[in-house]
DNA sequence: AAGCGCATTGAGAGCGCTAACAGTAAACTC
DNA sequence: GAGTTTACTGTTAGCGCTCTCAATGCGCTT
């Protein structure tokens, strides 16, 4: 059996009676084109199903067609999701994608940045929480005068792009939510104070609860740090109280399966006792039992349209874009599972 | 400032005072080159750090230098450790790996697979369990007459090399740990029927009690299914038991975080009344509390094994591979943290 | 009508590497 | 010692694409 040869831009070229310059011109977008040409073009190309050899493009061109993406703490599933859809976007747009592990951040990091820029030649970078709001990190890129897209930045917005979703107005409907489903006593376990996502959960939480004219006694509220052990130690407290909450809202998922863990040694069923809600989607919330009620981030869109926005070339030079459309915010949407149920039956 | 010109072949074979021919010939590792040669390239190499262009080798050579990576399930978080894993491993090989999913198994997984081999020209595949036993999937690869090498895989042995971990002897290893511990009450959750490693992970629980002579009560094992739900399920039942165990050990990590939540409900502190034991060390081992002790697998060395493996060409025809190669088999590690303790006190 | 500018298209070179073949010198054969 | 093999190294021609620069055509000015 003979081995399909690939179609080339030569043939292209051929059946659509142009010269290979004014296929790849068409194929780039960029140069001026004749609508009837570039029409004639595009129709052969459907037509041949051609797809360019990205690396007889990347070898012909100052552009690498590669993209890097620097990430941080390697466990979370935030990070690993994003990370799957940012490969399956760059493969549909002819990119690569080069990763790179940022934690353990020390002089070592910098240089295997470094080497990503100069060696590698990325076409621009993007930077996943937290390592987005490295200053000297930030700093490399902005000298190196790199395109770079962050995500859920908390600081420096006026550096780079940025795509983000709405943690606030997240927290203040599942807040909502749990108003709507006859709750009015819930309590609140506070994210890591260091991070600038805590704030905004806790601020729609209390605006939510504001909204409705309910007043929270402060003991209902307690300061977590995003991991399960301190979730737990704010669930116990919390449950230890005379006037036990009929919901709890974690400001995190993993905070959220330790109110589970703590529900669970006082004997309250969830969800027909207590109401548990989490935040992010996690892995997590659909393993542990219930299943838990949680805010999922739009994390594929987030990742298709980072690389959108790269490949685009439309923040090619950022000290020449427009910081008016660096703000992209995504639509959250709010998943419903086992571990919340309505009392106002 | 000028950019640095990335140094290419040239400059080294200049240097050395040889052909390009030469040079590619030491980097490709398969042509008779002179030892003297060799060196005097591989220190030019070394000084000039000198690493070649992947685009251009690809464009010139028959070899794609991409690798294909398939996998299942894209929420395991061994999935997307292993993907990391083997992401860094190409990336110093000078490889790209391109990653599918295949869940959802049908038509259009199998359409999906033909392109990555006969569009994308992958060099060589890698298959994560359990897609690794779909014999249509290994068909279709075995027919193409591409290199691939199996992650765990339960069937089918001889039709590629493959990498595993001793589920026996690590099954065996931790409960003989529980038994000197001063365990002998000493409870078991079976893993998803359907899977060959939750037999061999049993088998390695019972032989271990055995060599110490001690009986287990059939109520002390309970079958499971690999996920949370029925962790809690078999958990509650060997808990509800008038003559509770003083350790469960638990076929996978989500089941023993089941067997923790159980614990809770019947107030029994862990590890002070029941240790608890579990296996995978996934994302979930070190999340939860208290932290499990657990089993873990090799999975970075299994991710660069099979990296190197496909680079290196020795499966570069199956047919004629030594079969008695296929079998690659890595130490794992028990992993002690505070869900088990020593009752001999 | 000649000259100019603009928009669009094409020709040829070359990106960095390797396959295939072509040398070259030493080693071996008889 | 002439012919032949062996072991290594060099030369040439592309891989598929995009760059630069030149060419073409067309409307418009003077």
């Amino acid at each position: 059996m003979a081995i399909k040869k690939r179609t080339r831009i030569q043939d292209v070229a051929a059946k659509a009676n142009v010269s290979m310059m004014t296929v790849s011109r068409v194929l780039n977008q960029d140069a001026k084109v004749s609508d009837k040409t570039r029409e004639k073009v595009m129709k052969v190309v459907k037509e041949l199903n051609y797809r360019p050899n990205v690396s007889a493009r990347r070898l012909a061109s100052s552009k690498s067609f590669f993209l890097g993406l620097l990430y941080d703490n390697p466990s979370g599933s935030y990070t690993s999701q994003f990370l799957l859809s940012a490969l399956k976007s760059c493969r549909a747009k002819g990119y690569h994608l080069i990763v790179d592990e940022c934690s353990d951040y020390n002089q070592k990091t910098l240089e295997s940045l470094k080497e990503l820029i100069e060696v590698s030649r990325v076409d621009g970078l993007i930077l996943l929480p937290p390592i987005c709001d490295n200053p000297e990190i930030l700093q490399v890129i902005i000298d190196a005068n790199l395109p770079f897209i962050r995500i859920a930045p908390d600081t420096n917005l006026t550096a780079s792009p940025f795509i983000c979703m709405d943690d606030y107005q997240a927290a203040f409907e599942v807040t909502n939510r749990l108003i709507e489903q006859g709750h009015r006593k819930i309590g609140f376990i506070i994210g890591h104070p260091d991070q600038g996502v805590s704030r905004l959960r806790y601020q729609g939480y209390l605006d939510a609860l504001r909204s409705h004219r309910i007043n929270v006694p402060p003991e209902y509220i307690e300061q977590g740090l995003f991991d399960y052990k301190s979730g737990l130690d704010a669930a116990m407290n919390i449950l230890s109280l005379e006037d036990k909450p009929t919901a709890i809202f974690a400001s995190n998922d993993d905070m959220a399966a330790a109110v589970l863990s703590a529900a669970n040694r006082f004997k309250l069923d969830v969800p027909e006792k207590l109401s548990v809600v989490g935040f992010d989607d996690t892995q997590l919330a659909s393993t542990i039992w219930p299943h838990l009620t949680t805010v999922r981030q739009p994390i594929n869109e987030m990742a298709a349209l980072a690389i959108d926005l790269l490949s685009s070339g439309k923040f090619a030079d950022l000290s020449l874009a427009n910081k008016a459309q660096f703000r992209h915010v995504l639509d959250f949407s709010i998943i419903e599972r086992e571990s919340t149920q309505d009392i106002t039956a």
